[in-house]
RNA sequence: GGCCAGGUGGCGAAACAGGCAGACGCACGGGACUUAAAAUCCCGGGUCCCUAACGGGACGUACGGGUUCGAUUCCCGUCCUGGCUACCA
């Protein structure tokens, strides 16, 4: 009983938290009295449940949110704190396949661990807001936010004020407000249709419609929905038996796994988050992320400007040796005489640039093997090596294209095109260095001024022209034989352009080609739209049914679940091995999962891929503040209350997906006007990694299984108790700073709680007494300025988040009070509120020990309840600054910036009488002996330095 | 290659606004208590030099320059480490 006994203690207050649910938050909005307490949303990333139980980096994060909602509680605020399962994914389906147990059982065993090692660690959630993405009234709300971008279209022009009062451009709106071209409207025959868009919720259709038209109409949505079907070649995972989102794609390897991933054309469900991309880089602005975050989303989203060129293809040495569509007099004008009124059958490559300014220096042209006019103006000569060439890059994998980056290749295409600024025949090569998906999968080729030009002309013998020089005085000079110049400069060989400077020139020939109908500005994204489909069984089925005609084939048309008959449970399946083809694992369903007929008679199948693990992880934050509403997926009400999150602390690794689709999705829902912020997450912190030991070199290395450095928290919480790991894994170093394990680390805050244990407990008494030094009288001054000196840099620290320097200066406090002979317990139970949000436990037990004769007089009155006993609801303690100021104070004297004497003045001494007294000390004589005074710089309170000669 | 973050004792680190570099902790050394050990408590410490000692001096925040009375802190250049990204036209 008397030696600090962490397990006892913490067993007795993590029951206690739990019978009188300490942390609850209220489940209403609060009224009357607490309506004035500010409201605080903390929350950390959820975890996924894997088979091996929490690891130490997982404690680090949720250790620094719980000592900011525990001292905000005591602050005053109302906080909300909750916990939750992002438990969808492929490590559960995989261990099914080899076992046959099924993934939620799997789950369920998982999320037990895990709720039991958070418990363990004491960290105050409020678990009745629990939840999991797995759970049916859970993910029904996530296949009700997947109909609402199904229901929704970008109108890209549309300007409007959101409820936060800011005027937007751009703007998610149903899909029966989409406007229908009068061709497709006019396409049934029937004339002149007249037709209210507007006014149908489900596809448009109105009675008086043709089949043809309303069938018609409803492809044009389908189009234009913001969750869409599109074939296009996708990164298919034979090993994992689904396909990947690029951003799940390292070097050409699965990010999970590290399996090949190879490309094929598969009809799969797009999500368009490229119609966001501008607002999702420009409303990043204001939040209060680190700058490392907001670039990488900035990057990855990757707005650049520039123009698009169209090019004229030569068709005088095309294969199918049509009649040259070419004006000879196309040379004449200073742009190409090319006129915009083309005839139909040109073909026409049009380019992507950022560099309109170099087009005459334009001597090649380069299309993605895969472009669509490879085959059409490729000569017979070239026809075979092109198509050899074709084919062996389309069996290159992603990462052998990355790999022979080094080495440009590519074949002629025996095709030419003409340049629309001088009118000059430019061959037109293909290379997998152009991607087909980015831009329009062409480019104009500048070797001059591009580094991938340049090392591609050099290697093919390809001229070089160049068009920019440096401008004068800019420091650069030009080696054209050895290098390209891709700085900026001024024209030259350009024609009428010639001297313009590059931004100058940029804008003058986008405004002419604009003028000749021969290019226009484009901006362009590297950003892609989201692949959203997977072809596993553990991940939330689509609410979505596919039209079959008679011969149940496929039309092409698709009816979405109404939101009532949500959640599409899975099909019960004993096998879940994958199809190694494909086709998605829920095309192994019964008939009655897969197939209905609608009450209009038409026959109706599954679809049967599901959602990526992302789909649940996008908006838990939102359940959490309503997470047994069955009416809705949040009250109004409580997303108004409680929106935006305040503090968000997780790993950097989600630094673009995650982060990114969250954003994503909360701006549709925003535009859809079913939350009333722009952004879920106003201020986001990123912990920094926890290696492993370092060995003796004193090396640091990631933890992992294989190197078998893995630190178990279980391990440490019995060596040492919860409290201990918490406080080491917040002393370890800045909460965003990688930093490496150290046992004895945890050891040393070990130690620490046993002298705070014995400052205030006597530990050889036989009960949790208090030890005799306690005394109950008025503080000495020097106990009493040490307590709010503590007291205040404890709270400037929590609130910038340096947790490390908070537990030195608590150390600090304890290594002076445990020198005092007698201890004031008033100021002792102020440090013991200080120390509570570190380690809650201990806090508790000693409170309650300074607090036991109080409290016992409470109980014998019948007065006791549960927020007597624990601290949780104590006040924060707060300092006196006049308690601060220190009477008199050690002051440096310098000589010329060394460091010659020490002396000690009344601390509001001025200036001329610091000076007289540094100049008065007998070391400061010595050095100023035989020297002339220059300058004396003397900063009351601070230091002094005299400048001699 | 590009971008971001960082480089301070044997180690993790501190110095928040240009003003005493190394708080706090670990490891280490010495001492007290003990039959002994553990636990606990006390003391010590950047490096080098002078001194028997008290004490004193020089150097020191990756490296080289600069601004300043004064630089770990600001500016320029170089090197190294970690992270992200990678043919995005």
């Amino acid at each position: 009983m008397p030696r600090y006994d962490a397990k006892r203690i913490e067993a007795h207050w993590q029951q206690y938290w739990e019978t009188h649910q300490t942390f609850r938050t209220e489940d209403t909005i609060p009224t009357g009295e607490e309506a004035n307490k500010p409201k605080l949303y903390v929350l950390d990333m959820f975890p996924y449940p894997s088979g091996s139980g929490l690891h130490v980096g997982h404690p680090e994060g949720y250790t620094a949110t719980d000592i900011v909602c525990r001292y905000s509680r005591m602050k005053g605020m109302n906080v909300l704190h909750p916990m939750g399962w992002d438990a969808f994914g492929l490590p559960a389906e995989e261990h099914a396949v080899k076992t046959g147990t099924h993934p939620r059982e799997t789950t369920e065993q998982n999320i037990a661990t895990f709720k039991r090692q958070l418990k363990m660690l004491g960290f105050s959630y409020d678990w009745e807001r629990e939840l999991a993405t797995t759970d049916p009234d859970y993910y029904r709300w996530t296949q009700w936010i997947f109909l609402q971008l199904f229901d929704t279209w970008y109108d890209a022009d549309h300007v409007w004020t959101g409820p936060d009062g800011v005027e937007r451009k751009g703007k998610g709106r149903p899909i029966s407000e989409l406007p229908i071209p009068e061709e497709i409207l006019a396409s049934g025959g029937a004339s002149a249709l007249r037709v209210d868009a507007a006014g149908n919720a489900l596809g448009g259709l109105t009675p008086n419609r043709s089949p043809e038209v309303s069938e018609a109409i409803r492809r044009y949505q389908d189009k234009h929905r913001l969750a869409y079907v599109s074939e296009a070649p996708v990164n298919w995972c034979p090993a994992l038996g689904t396909v990947l989102a690029n951003e799940e794609i390292i070097d050409g390897k699965s990010e999970r796994g590290g399996h090949p991933v190879v490309r094929m054309p598969l009809k799969q469900w797009m999500l368009r988050i490229t119609a966001y991309a501008d607002r999702l880089a420009s409303e990043l602005e204001p939040l209060t992320w680190s700058d490392s975050i907001k670039f990488m989303q900035r990057n990855w989203i990757g707005r650049s400007t520039g123009a698009e060129v169209d090019f004229l293809v030569d068709t005088r040495d095309s294969a199918s040796g049509r009649a040259s569509a070419l004006r000879d007099s196309a040379a004449g004008n200073a742009l190409g005489g090319l006129t915009p009124n083309r005839s139909p059958d040109e073909l026409v490559i049009r380019v992507y640039t950022t560099r309109p300014d170099t087009l005459f220096g334009v001597t090649y042209m380069v299309l993605a093997p895969e472009h669509p006019l490879v085959q059409k103006i490729t000569t017979d000569k070239q026809r075979a090596a092109v198509d050899e060439y074709i084919r062996k890059s389309s069996l290159k994998s992603d990462l052998d294209r990355t790999d022979l980056a080094k080495e440009k290749s590519g074949v002629f295409t025996g095709g030419h095109a003409i340049n629309p600024v001088n009118g000059e025949r430019v061959p037109v090569w293909i290379a997998d260095y152009v991607l087909i998906s980015y831009g329009t999968g062409a480019i104009m080729a500048v070797p001059a001024h591009d580094e991938r030009d340049y090392e591609f002309a050099k290697t093919f013998g390809i001229p070089i022209v160049q068009v920019v020089a440096p401008a004068e005085g800019s420091g650069h000079t030009v080696e054209i034989e050895t290098a390209a110049f891709t700085e900026t400069g001024v024209s030259v060989n350009s024609g009428t352009y010639n001297g313009l400077p590059t931004a100058d020139f940029k804008s003058q020939i986008t405004k002419d080609l604009t003028a000749s109908g021969l290019g226009k500005e484009a901006v362009n994204y590297r950003l892609r739209d989201w692949l959203f489909s997977r072809q596993r069984y553990w991940g939330e089925p689509f609410p979505i049914w596919h039209e079959l005609d008679a011969d149940g084939n496929p039309t092409g048309l698709m009816r979405a679940d109404s939101a009532e008959s949500l959640p599409v449970l899975h099909p019960h399946m004993d096998d879940f091995k994958p199809t190694g083809s494909p086709e998605p694992m829920l095309a192994k369903a019964t008939p009655e999962w897969l197939y209905k007929t609608d009450t209009d008679g038409v026959k109706l199948k599954r679809e049967t891929n599901s959602m990526p693990q992302w789909a649940g992880s996008c908006w838990y934050y939102l359940r959490f503040c309503d997470n047994k509403n069955a009416e809705t997926f949040i009250d109004p009400e409580k997303e108004k209350y409680w929106l935006p999150v305040d503090l968000y602390i997780g790993g950097a690794e989600h630094a673009v997906l995650h982060l990114l689709y969250s954003r994503f999705w909360h701006k549709v829902l925003f535009d859809r006007g079913h939350v009333s912020t722009p952004e879920p997450f106003q201020k986001l912190v990123n912990q920094g990694m926890i290696l492993g030991e370092p060995d003796e070199n004193g090396k640091a290395e990631k933890m992992s299984k294989s190197r078998g450095n893995v630190v178990n928290p279980d391990d440490v919480v019995k060596d040492y108790g919860a409290d201990s790991l918490r406080l080491y894994e917040m002393f370890m170093g800045p909460l965003e700073q990688v930093k490496p394990w150290q046992m004895s680390g945890v050891e040393g805050v070990y130690r620490f709680l046993g002298r705070v244990w014995r400052m205030i407990v006597d530990d050889r008494a036989e009960t949790t007494t208090l030890s005799a030094a306690v005394v109950d009288s008025p503080p000495a001054e020097d106990q009493l300025r040490m307590l709010h000196k503590t007291i205040k840099a404890v709270t400037d620290d929590i609130d910038r988040l340096s947790f490390n320097t908070a537990i030195s200066r608590m150390m600090e406090f304890t290594n002076f009070m445990s020198g005092q002979e007698t201890r004031s317990k008033s100021v002792l139970e102020q440090f013991v509120l200080l120390l509570n949000p570190f380690a809650p436990h201990i806090a508790e037990e000693l409170w309650n020990t300074l607090k036991a004769p109080q409290l016992e007089l409470l109980e014998n009155a019948g007065l006791l309840k549960g927020h007597n006993v624990t601290l949780t609801y104590e006040q924060w303690p707060t300092y006196d600054p006049a308690l601060l100021v220190e009477d008199t104070v050690e002051v440096p004297v310098q000589v010329n910036g060394k460091i010659r004497a020490k002396i000690v003045v009344p601390a509001d001494l001025d200036a001329k009488t610091l000076e007289a007294a540094a100049r008065s000390d007998d070391a400061v004589q010595k050095h100023l002996e035989g020297k002339t005074v220059v300058k004396v710089v003397a900063v009351p309170g601070r230091m002094v330095n005299f400048v001699v000669r």
